[in-house]
DNA sequence: GCTCAATAGTGGACTCAGTCCATTTATTCC
DNA sequence: GGAATAAATGGACTGAGTCCACTATTGAGC
């Protein structure tokens, strides 16, 4: 069973977290490169034995996605605070803006300014496009019950995917802006900006 | 080396070709699933040993895309085709739209249609969509040239990871839609339309 | 025919990610 | 002092992917 984040009242109280490893994992990276960076590596350089990582995350490339994980669970809970009246991609880009109001200038997921650094690799790109899928699952089914249609119906898959996609790029421009990035909302509000507008118009015809 | 598909005047002739292995794996993933399917097993039952399969392709997941590979080759030419005075999303479109054409329905990637079948697990999936994140970057470059903006310009990414999600959903949406499903053409059409005409309109501005 | 270069296939050793399971350790509740 | 619970560990195992040296089969030039 993989920990969790929240120690419970019972049992052996906890030696590591993910953060450790996450830190040992990142400084790593930086000095030698993702690939080359061993599990035996991070696990001895937290303090812990090889097997305890595999209780934290489920794969190597998992270590960068800490604080993304939650971004789903919050994007759900703002795509249900949506009031029923509001126009449907409307109400979605608000629910991304408002979830996306949680990343100043300095929260910058760290794959995404050192994913160069790092030498970054497919196995990186792979793991990223699997939360990508996540995300848009997220977004498909609420486009779905929204608009009363079946979640795989082509529209509704294409709008998720688009939304999802055009967040992605807007994360990479504002981590790629630098120290003067400012926050992610308005490169965020911009991307999304074009998709919700040709998808609202496609769906009340 | 990995071998090119093109055998040579000189040296060994082959014994084996990516589409034997293809098939041989193919069979294995309907007999056992994904997961289940061992390199080695592959190998046997095409009748060479384990190493000659990393001869033909670099990774296991690597043996869906041989029907994709020319796509991206494909696209660019369709791209540079396109003429100077047509609006630029249209222009995209009709260079997406003219490569689809190349997918009847029985030209179906077969990955796309055996996905439930073998199994799939995440590792597939993913590598389906990272096979489109590199058409990604070709609409990028397209895109920031026809604009005259630089390719790390965030509309522009946002364009053409948008315009790529959409193939993707319009795939899955077509392959999904079973023996019925027709060409691929007007699938990727509905997709693609309304992000063209969002991005059309907020790139006139 | 012989030799040479080129290319395909093979064998074997190796590293490391990821799985599995049994065992130990630390803690709380009773 | 248990019993229950949960974290950490040790060790064995599978399989992907890498590396490299070696063999096999061809065409070309002589």
């Amino acid at each position: 069973m993989v920990a969790q984040s929240t120690t419970p009242a019972r049992g052996r109280p906890r030696l590591s977290s993910r953060e450790m490893l996450e830190d040992a994992a990142f400084e790593l990276f930086l000095e030698q490169g993702y690939a080359k960076t061993t599990i035996e590596q991070i696990t001895q350089r937290a303090g812990v034995s090889r097997n305890t990582f595999f209780n934290y995350f489920p794969a190597k490339s998992d270590v960068f996605w800490v604080a993304l994980d939650e971004v789903g669970a919050r994007l759900r809970r703002e795509l249900s605070a949506v009031p029923d009246d509001a126009p449907v991609m409307a109400g979605t880009r608000t629910a991304f803006l408002t979830v996306a109001d949680g990343f100043g200038p300095g929260a910058v997921p760290w794959i995404l300014t050192q994913y160069e650094a790092i030498g970054g690799n497919n196995e990186v790109q792979v793991s990223a496009v699997s939360r990508f899928v996540a995300l848009a699952s997220v977004v498909r089914f609420h486009l779905a019950s929204r608009l009363d249609l079946p979640s795989t119906h082509p529209e509704v898959l294409a709008a998720a995917y688009a939304l999802t996609a055009a967040t992605i790029a807007a994360a990479q421009a504002w981590a790629a802006a630098g120290v003067t990035r400012g926050a992610l909302t308005p490169y965020l509000d911009r991307a999304l900006a074009p998709v919700c507008d040709g998808f609202e118009r496609a769906f009340v015809l």
